[in-house]
DNA sequence: TAAATTTGACCATT
DNA sequence: AATGGTCAAATTTA
């Protein structure tokens, strides 16, 4: 089980981050349907993580129509200062897993508007985009010493070890060196999985290495889980 | 049994 | 027609 978890977490970067050919990509989509299944079924015995990890946070922008809208990747997409109802839940195309949609619990007797979008975007990391802002009063808010989780988080098919927020990849080669198990990667070598790299400062403590041949197909390029400093536009 | 979630239908936009 | 956001009846949960 954890065999196939793990390579489901493999292909679901290999799918993300692209780059392959249209051929191994197809491939890689039919196991990774097949893996997932078998990995769904052992979902909801898992609750995310209470404390607070690093996010990252996309600066607050207010759209054409003036509305707040906020975007950050997270592990932890449940913020325990509001309480969320979940309204609606699509396969959106391109995307692993399901987009799921809350607004605020108190959107009918108290008129909030805040709602949220949560899109799973590997089997730890979370798209979270807020819009509008919370005018529900202080009454959703919780204690300091209330320590249960937020159950409208069950539909999370599974979240891993903790992991720093964010996925790269690089091409393996010559751009990166090894110290005493960490990996330096020049940060023009870097790709995404969420967006355009502006600047980074950062080391790499895990990799999954993928320079395998699959189909006849040299697939050259690793996928690390880092930490340290990461800007990101989207 | 009240509240929260699930899920296909419905609707607006492109 | 395809896609993504929301509705609401059915179902599940606490």
């Amino acid at each position: 089980m954890e065999h196939a978890f793990d390579l489901t977490k493999k292909l679901q970067s290999l799918i993300e981050l692209g780059s392959c050919s249209d051929r191994l990509k197809e491939l890689v989509r039919v196991l990774k349907d097949d893996l997932l299944q078998i990995v769904g079924s052992r979902k909801n015995d898992v609750k995310p993580q209470k404390k607070c990890m690093a996010s990252l946070d996309v600066p607050i922008r207010i759209d054409r129509r003036r509305i707040y809208v906020r975007r950050e990747i997270t592990a932890t997409p449940f913020d325990h200062d509001h309480q969320w109802r979940k309204y609606g839940e699509k396969n959106i195309t391109g995307c692993i897993f399901t987009r799921s949609y809350y607004r605020c619990t108190y959107s009918e007797d108290q008129g909030c508007t805040a709602k949220m979008q949560v899109q799973q975007q590997t089997p730890s990391l979370f798209l979270v985009t807020h819009t509008g802002r919370h005018t529900c009063k202080a009454s959703s808010s919780r204690t300091d010493d209330d320590d249960t989780v937020n159950s409208s988080a069950s539909h999370i098919t599974e979240i891993t070890p903790p992991v720093e927020p964010f996925l790269l990849r690089f091409d393996s080669g010559d751009q990166y060196k090894m110290e005493e198990n960490k990996s330096y990667v020049r940060k023009d070598m870097i790709q995404t999985s969420f967006g355009k790299l502006e600047s980074a400062d950062l080391t790499f403590h895990e990799s999954i290495d993928s320079s395998s041949t699959i189909g006849g197909i040299d697939s050259l390029s690793s996928v690390c889980v880092g930490h340290g400093f990461l800007s990101i536009r989207f």
